[in-house]
DNA sequence: CGTCGCGTTGAACCTCATCAAGACAGGTGG
DNA sequence: CCACCTGTCTTGATGAGGTTCAACGCGACG
């Protein structure tokens, strides 16, 4: 079946049971406003559609590249894997995220994208994105969109591990994801965290028990209130002046 | 005294003196193995070659954007700016690269980039890009290969700051300045750095003195050899080692 | 020659990492 | 149902790496 490092083998594959055009999330992978034509034809980019229970790895670093994976259900985490045996999260990906897009450079996915919860993810076969997009101009301008908001987000982290301090770090964390999951439609004041503290803390640069005593500081402040993974934000704002200082 | 859209009045605008298919830096910032008639064609997507005088900004953040731009000579820094004064490097860019990926996302750029020697950059239009990346398919995926080539590199930087500390930073930040040389064929045991302490410190998330004492570490322990901004290699696989550490 | 920007070095302080102990929830087995 | 275990999270005490503040050296330039 699938080859390599046989990373996938405890997935299983579906026979598409919607398709793009239908598909809610439309809008976040694809680009809107295409005629009924190029939507058929966006139909055909999906390889298959793949189940990954929780904890298990879509793709590794140094496997041959060849899909990306648009997020129908679920939540990831990206890593990197030092020379030594640590590991850093580079990303968190939800709902209608693109995932793999690093892997075009050098034909090898660079990093390893992990399910935080039962996913399922639709595979789009790189080559053919391509060639879509060489007929469809709103789609290879969608690509670029999407590949520069990564980066623009990217340059954010950056800054935020250069420059903020702890509590700080975890304020624009938790304001970036519920930003993210109100473009879903998801509540603005209310979130639970698919990831550990110790995850979290790799993300911003953190230890674990950093994290914790940053929440732990938020909530004595009233800016949220921290009941295990659900946070519920209490002063929005205050959290935005929080998350931009030092 | 740079107003709005007006951050290129201090800068010469020339007749195309030479042509992308004569450029010695062809195949960084363009596809190699085109036919003669996509060559000519590419020629085309120069607008402008613009002179950028020492400390000047190119584009910046906020601005409307039109154009990629790629260096011909000289070297830049791009900066972000938190809300409050405060500045971040998040990136330099030598000869043959591009800038103003950032700005794709939301039509405008996203960060500021500035140049820190008398600089020569190519205007790339970004509608004529997406325009001959339809009709010439090594050139879209080429767009596709340097975008995914900045995200690799930002997550290696994010895992940088997130993870190592101040000596490993500094001695990855000098082997990925002496890589991107090496790739234009300048010496990989020497370089000049064109930028100030505190301007590493920033992209590295450290303050010019941490800076400063790295490399004076460095070469108390006769890895490289430090005078002014000229600094030699002098142990290139301890240099590795280091930089992989913690 | 004096000034200015940049870089180096030292000393005190502070934030976060580290080490350690215990709390809490979920799951398993008796 | 309770006892027990395990993974996760919280909280405290201590220490290290980096920041901050300050003084000085150095080269470029007018």
């Amino acid at each position: 079946m699938l080859s390599a490092s046989g990373s996938q083998h405890a997935m299983k594959t579906l026979a598409p049971p919607t398709t793009c055009s239908r598909c809610k999330l439309r809008g976040l992978c694809l680009p809107l406003g295409l005629s009924a034509q190029d939507m058929d034809a966006l139909d055909q980019l999906v390889r298959t559609r793949i189940k990954i229970p929780r904890g298990t790895a879509l793709f590794r670093p140094g496997e041959q590249f060849k899909s990306l994976y648009a997020i129908r259900t679920g939540f990831f985490k990206t890593t990197m894997n030092g020379e030594d045996g640590d590991e850093q999260v580079t990303g968190f990906y939800m709902a209608g995220e693109l995932m793999g897009l690093d892997g075009i450079a050098r034909e090898r996915y660079h990093c390893q994208a992990v399910a935080l919860e039962d996913a399922e993810v639709c595979e789009l076969d790189m080559t053919r994105i391509e060639e879509f997009a060489q007929r469809i101009p709103a789609l290879q301008h969608h690509m670029h969109k999407l590949m520069s908001q990564e980066i623009v987000h990217d340059h954010e982290v950056m800054v935020l591990l250069g420059s903020r301090q702890a509590e700080a770090r975890v304020a624009q964390f938790l304001l970036n994801l519920l930003e993210r999951l109100g473009v879903r439609g998801q509540s603005s004041k209310e979130l639970v965290l698919r990831m550990t503290r110790e995850e979290i803390g790799s993300y911003l640069g953190l230890k674990l028990e950093t994290v914790s005593r940053s929440f732990s500081k938020l909530a004595q402040q009233g800016l949220i209130a921290v009941k295990q993974r659900n946070v519920e934000i209490l002063q929005t704002e205050q959290l935005h002046v929080l998350a931009n200082l030092h």
